[in-house]
DNA sequence: CTGGGTGCAAAACCTTTGCAGACTC
DNA sequence: GAGTCTGCAAAGGTTTTGCACCCAG
């Protein structure tokens, strides 16, 4: 954790954001959190150790966790975004029962398809992001134990 | 064009969903238009036939031709969601400087992907999903000229 | 005719903005 | 100390909801 905390200080400092507990905080919550959490969750879990904060600064520091690259967005249909610290390229699992979303880390395949749109098109990528949509594991299982 | 009215009619009618002329109208928008239309945009465009029409009869049929799966919704961070017509499992190239999304059919990358996530794990997969970020032809020669 | 759809209004929800005071650097 | 960030309040925009009337089946 604290080298995860070292870390994400020095990114903050070398684009020249400043470091606040609660930033920490949030940062913190989101790298341990595997479950794409929302802003108001992040909002929800913060606020227990530090009371006084607002969601509005929830929003400030995960832009600013965005912009530097500590972390990514995804927006959904309606529901609002949910957000990530892991940035590195992978698949997100949406379930559509209980909406939970598990990751799929190293699918060499992701390259290729950025190869192949390369060289396809004139489009210059920066960044990219693949869902699959359906059931988990346990959904499939027992179903109707959605949320 | 008639063709693809009859298939969507069909179709409505088969999921027992009744067929409107607005529904129709925002089918054949939606089909016609490449750009990826917000509901606002659509709710625009077919005003003008359907002077009538709210918002809230956009969101209806959108909601509905989701269901049918003749269109998709593609939720993005704040700026509400977007729609298409292109069912097919294809690629969105999303420009950041000007907001156009190109679509990208026709990648076998694709179902390798799928089949290999279907080989690492017990999710079921029904639908999905894949962006790539960056710069559009005309937005890397053309700098500044976003929207 | 019957139920679903449309259109209207209002509400709900998420996110952004403006600003005074607090804190990082 | 200077400037950014926080916290508060309010606004903005998108999407949803409730309901009377209307129309497709």
């Amino acid at each position: 954790m604290n080298q995860e905390i070292e870390e994400i200080v020095k990114t903050m400092q070398a684009y020249g954001k400043r470091v606040t507990p609660q930033r920490i905080a949030i940062f913190k919550f989101l790298r341990a959190c595997k479950s794409h959490p929302t802003a108001h969750e992040i909002y929800a879990h913060v606020k227990r150790e530090y009371p006084t904060i607002t969601i509005s600064t929830v929003y400030n520091a995960l832009e600013m966790l965005v912009e530097i690259g500590m972390a990514k967005e995804l927006g959904f249909s309606g529901l609002g975004s949910r957000y990530e610290a892991n940035t590195r390229p992978h698949i997100n699992l949406v379930c559509q029962i209980c909406g939970r979303i598990e990751d799929v880390d190293d699918v060499p395949l992701m390259e290729e398809m950025r190869d192949d749109i390369k060289g396809r098109s004139d489009f210059e990528i920066l960044d990219q992001r693949t869902e699959f949509y359906g059931l988990c594991g346990k959904c499939r299982k027992a179903p109707g134990k959605g949320r």
